[in-house]
DNA sequence: CAAAATGATTAACACCGTTAAGTTAGTTGA
DNA sequence: TCAACTAACTTAACGGTGTTAATCATTTTG
């Protein structure tokens, strides 16, 4: 399994696979139709993935570079702190928001699936809470934010987000609130909690 | 579909189910495994339930109920909001936690599902939100909370806690952290951003 | 040139939700 | 009493799923 990354058909069958994720969705995505849509039969796929999991797990990989250069665009747009975070805040949402499908295989899907996940492509998935971790430090050292533990500071933000994103792409969320009224709130949460000052909210 | 409710069988399908359901899962959950386990045939379930979707609502029902029943105990505990508040998001954490299945298909499952959810269940779905609305609108009334919008306090509330929940039980948090860890931060995290005086973190 | 490796296939297994048709037993009404 | 009807349940089947084993060409290599 998982040969010459190159080898043509591999990069056929990934190709079509992220196509049908983005076009029907993970709970439309089997084997036998991938291999339809290229015309090789089903079997043929496990010649360069072992299952369907490691085959998910190369979109997840993909998913998981595509949120870092969001985020990483977000994190470098500014040299402030604040903005800084406050930009990565947003970028997270959108990116649920707007590739529900990524976001659904990445940190949705079932934990079974996940426990799977190689260690090495965890560590990948970590520099994006790292980067959010880096910029609360860096408001702390700037004297701008308060937090006995960045790390966990960032993990909390990271609920919130993720919370907010899947309950608002499920729809499980009061549509009395638009969809921008529901992440400038979940981003001034996160800002305010670590503000020293928490007055000024002209987040 | 679903005639008397009390008609034996349909009353045996719907424990056969949730026994299933908080054993093995929901992704393990199949109309053939019940009627296997009650001794009739799979088709025999679909004289009660009309589809899986219907038998599936009637758990999530069951859910909605039980999380309703920690979240009252909780808000009854104290007079105090503050302690209100802070007892139901610690009910509704280890209701999470402690109930992993029934809050994979109260919360977790595909939106696709949850369309389908008849929208008077949802009303009384909503209970629980308004349950902790009130506690904040309370909080406000009293002087300790500050809060434009109590609801859409306690939605952010809610994605915290939601968020929390799915990113600890499906083990995607940093493990150097404790689950008793988590939760505390994910509660002081939304006591504090009502606070009108920050300052006093006893909680 | 024979042997081995490569790349693909077909057939099959064991599941899944669901539908249609058939069976069996019990009740009702003339 | 006996035919008609109804309720409760079953079997068979359809089309779908992931996956494995066996097979068949084709190409590469010794």
């Amino acid at each position: 399994m998982s040969r010459d990354p190159d080898s043509g058909l591999q990069r056929i069958i990934l190709d079509t696979a992220r196509q049908l994720l983005t076009t029907v969705g993970y709970a439309q995505l089997s084997m036998r139709k991938i291999a339809n849509k290229i015309g090789y039969s089903a079997t043929s796929i496990y010649l360069y993935y072992g299952n369907k999991d490691e085959l998910v797990h190369a979109l997840i990989d993909e998913g998981v570079d595509l949120l870092y250069e969001e985020l990483k665009a977000a994190n470098e747009k500014s040299k402030d702190p604040l903005e800084r975070l406050r930009d990565m805040c947003v970028a997270y949402i959108r990116f649920g928001l707007d590739r529900p499908e990524y976001y659904e295989i990445m940190y949705v899907l079932h934990p079974e699936y996940i426990t799977r996940y190689p260690a090495e492509k965890y560590r990948k998935a970590r520099r994006n809470l790292e980067m959010m971790a880096s910029a609360i430090t860096d408001g702390v050292i700037g004297g701008k934010f308060e937090s006995t533990d960045p790390v966990l500071s960032a993990n909390m933000a990271w609920a919130q987000l993720h919370g907010g994103v899947t309950l608002l792409s499920s729809e499980r969320v009061d549509k009395r609130f638009s969809e921008d009224t529901l992440i400038r709130a979940s981003c001034s949460q996160i800002i305010r909690s670590l503000l020293v000052n928490p007055k000024s909210v002209e987040v």
